[in-house]
RNA sequence: GCUUCCGUGGCCCAGUCGGUAGGGCAACUGAUUCGUAAUCAGUAGGUCAGGGGUUCGAUCCCCCUCGGGAGCUCCA
């Protein structure tokens, strides 16, 4: 008989094979599959013997859906694991996640040691090269399977299946039976490689009201070397992390005695921030037709109560006075909408002035739970590139448009596009309090914003319970080094506040008409874009954002006066440069200069300053060597003004 | 907020089975005036995150607070 793969190979067997055994023998044994079953598009159980040709699904490591299969595997061998070094711990879930797998147990935390114990014993159950069987049971039964092994956590998710479902079970050789839907390896000695790196408290299904449970964090892989690979990537990412590398480059710092969440920009990550700022500025204002507003950092309660905020986000607002009867109770501002409602009826406006769009590079402050502090990505104050835009329904869709394509223009001037998703954020109609409005409401809002993305040609996820508690939000998101996710920008469409705060326009027939509102950023917020900075570009950014662009190094101190003579040249040309007047030796000042990750050194000695020239050396590809003054100002000067991202040469960090 | 791990000079780390602390790099001073990734010598710098407790005595043991990491929940 013949036995056809997907992949479009055959392989001839003389006889009648269980499937198990055809797809141990044409996968080089068990480390290559992961699992198997399916014939001719059919699911059968492994054991099914398989006597005329066929086509045969047989999914490998090398398939990101067989890496999966293998690591969820990986979970229940865990899972027995634990179960064998603590009986009464209680299992839950184990799902394998995008690098790995975790399980969940309802026991006591684990310490390093105890992974490294859990380790030695999920060793020994691969060893032992059990094979996974799946076997069904009624519903009833299966409920008491699960009661009689003492599971309230796996009768819990059986009563949650719907009536009619097919509950299925997989065991693992007699230590342990799991309720799982599959698919998994075929035997346990597919497992070759894998590692448990972290536990951590995990809610049981995500609540915060129910079980704390303990959870291990670990990966597999179908070999030693793509698990080595991995666990260098790990120690690599260490390297890029902006909450590490920011301190190290002197980005920021924090200080114990100001707080959480609050980060201090020291002169070089001011410089930087500054850079990006005035760029949005004069973007904004100049090209995208905003005007500027600069509006109070705080308000009374009053106006919170009218946007809403009082009642939907007060726990993450910073209130004062509210137990002080002689005093107004204040808040700070989490938010700039009603600031800049308040401008627009400043004055009366015509639908001709429409849309009407107000920027302020805003501060905001949030008081967010202690735990969710990171680095520059979760802060309690920070300033985002935020915007206020007042239209006619007619002109909504195609500002939002423009709203993305500035958002794209700055991502990609940035050089991070290609890091970042899309996502419609939805309401919650099962969580209805937390929102404004009815369904309809939502329903054509959220449909309005997903026609202008389909309409953008912008692929896109969609997540409920993400939107703004008075609209949805076309979120642009980015993942740090870590893989977790942050929203970096987001454009939001709000049919009622305007109504709320009596905003209106007149139209075309002398009429008072209601506007509709978007919310957006541009860039996002700056420290969360510059952290994202930092790990993108791992430290070495662009020249024209950095707060050192060339450092000039004279060879002795014979040489200073020409140093200082090339600065200030290039400071008059609004370039950030500095002059390394040290008595070291130049390979000592050239080795700081490459650690701080300085764009160009301009190392200047008796030759240069006979010849009026400079010996430039650069992160770049094509620019080293002696080069008249005029000619190296020319191309950084335009280097700069177009922003330009250049090629950088690999350097070897050791050397 | 919750679970867990952690907190020794600016940075990386030793160390004390409880007798108030060291090394490397950085900094500072002096010498050196040098041609593309580390010149030499010297000096200074820590109430061992902060507070409380146990003890004759705490950086070390216990408790609390603050701060940092990972994760959950939440969010730009």
């Amino acid at each position: 008989m013949k036995v056809t793969l997907k992949d479009g190979s055959s392989k001839e067997y003389a006889s009648s094979m269980s499937i198990y055994d055809i797809a141990l023998d044409i996968s080089e044994g068990l480390a290559r599959v992961a699992c198997a079953g399916e014939v001719d598009g059919e699911v059968k159980d492994l054991r099914t013997t398989i006597t005329t040709d066929c086509t045969l699904n047989i999914l490998t490591a090398q398939d990101p859906e067989g890496l999966k299969v293998l690591r969820h595997t990986c979970s229940h061998v865990m899972a027995e694991a634990v179960k064998r070094l603590r009986p009464n711990a209680k299992v839950t879930i184990g799902p394998a996640i995008d690098e790995g797998f975790y399980y969940d147990f309802d026991t006591e935390p684990f310490s390093r040691e105890d992974l490294d114990a859990i380790e030695a014993e999920m060793k020994k159950i691969i060893k032992e090269g059990n094979r996974l069987e799946r076997f069904e049971l009624p519903r009833e039964e299966a409920i008491k399977f699960m009661e009689d092994k003492d599971e309230p956590f796996k009768v819990e998710l059986i009563k949650d299946l719907p009536e009619d479902s097919v509950i299925s079970f997989y065991s693992q050789g007699e230590g342990f039976t799991d309720l799982c839907a599959g698919p998994h390896l075929m035997n346990t000695k597919g497992i070759k490689a894998f590692k448990l790196t972290s536990s951590s408290m995990a809610y049981w299904r995500g609540d915060s009201n129910k079980a704390r449970l303990q959870r291990i964090y670990g990966s597999a892989f179908s070999n030693k070397e793509d698990l080595q690979a991995y666990l260098d990537h790990l120690e690599d990412i260490k390297m890029r992390d902006h909450n590490k590398l920011g301190r190290d480059m002197k980005l920021f710092t924090t200080v114990d005695v100001i707080g959480q969440g609050l980060p201090l920009f020291t002169p070089k990550g001011t410089k930087m921030i500054m850079k990006l700022q005035r760029w949005m500025e004069d973007l904004e204002d100049k090209e995208w037709g905003y005007v500027r507003t600069r509006t109070p950092l705080m308000a009374k309660s009053d106006l919170y109560k009218i946007s809403g905020h009082w009642d939907h986000y007060k726990e993450g607002m910073f209130v004062l006075n509210e137990d002080n009867e002689d005093k107004e109770t204040m808040a700070l501002r989490p938010m700039t909408c009603p600031f800049q409602y308040y401008v627009y009826m400043n004055e009366q406006h015509s639908y001709r002035d429409l849309p009407y769009r107000m920027a302020e590079t805003s501060t905001l402050f949030r008081n967010e739970d202690s735990g969710e502090m990171h680095g520059l990505t979760r802060v309690r104050q920070f300033t985002i590139t935020e915007a206020h835009i007042i239209l006619t329904p007619e002109q909504a869709e195609e500002e939002l448009t423009r709203c993305v394509d500035l958002c794209n223009y700055v991502m990609k001037t940035l050089g991070i596009d290609g890091d970042v998703t899309y996502r419609l954020s939805k309401w919650d109609p099962n969580n209805k309090e937390k929102y404004l409005g009815d369904d309809e409401y939502w329903d054509s809002t959220q449909g309005f914003l997903r026609n202008v993305m389909i309409k953008n040609n912008i692929t896109f996820t969609e997540a409920d319970n993400e939107a703004a508690f008075y609209g949805p939000k076309i979120d642009i998101q980015a993942k740090n080094v870590y893989g977790k996710e942050d929203t970096m920008v987001t454009i939001q469409l709000d049919c009622a506040a305007a109504e709320k705060f009596g905003m209106y326009y007149i139209d075309e027939n002398g009429n008072k008409a209601t506007p509709w509102i978007i919310h957006r950023t541009s860039m996002g917020c700056y420290e969360r874009t510059l952290a994202w900075l930092i790990e993108h570009y791992a430290g070495k950014f662009p020249t024209w954002l950095c707060p050192e662009q060339v450092r000039v190094l004279p060879i002795s101190d014979k040489y200073i006066d020409y140093a200082n003579k090339i600065a200030k040249e290039l400071k008059a040309c609004d370039v950030d440069v500095t002059v390394d007047a040290r008595s070291e030796k130049i390979g000592f000042k050239i080795r700081e200069a490459r650690l701080d990750k300085l764009p160009y050194m301009l190392v200047v000695g008796e030759k240069e300053e006979a010849d009026g020239t400079v010996s430039v050396r650069s992160r770049f590809a094509g620019d080293e060597g002696v080069k008249p003054l005029g000619e190296f100002v020319d191309q950084i000067v335009k280097e700069i003004k177009t922003k330009e991202i250049r090629e950088e040469i690999p350097q070897d960090a050791a050397k």
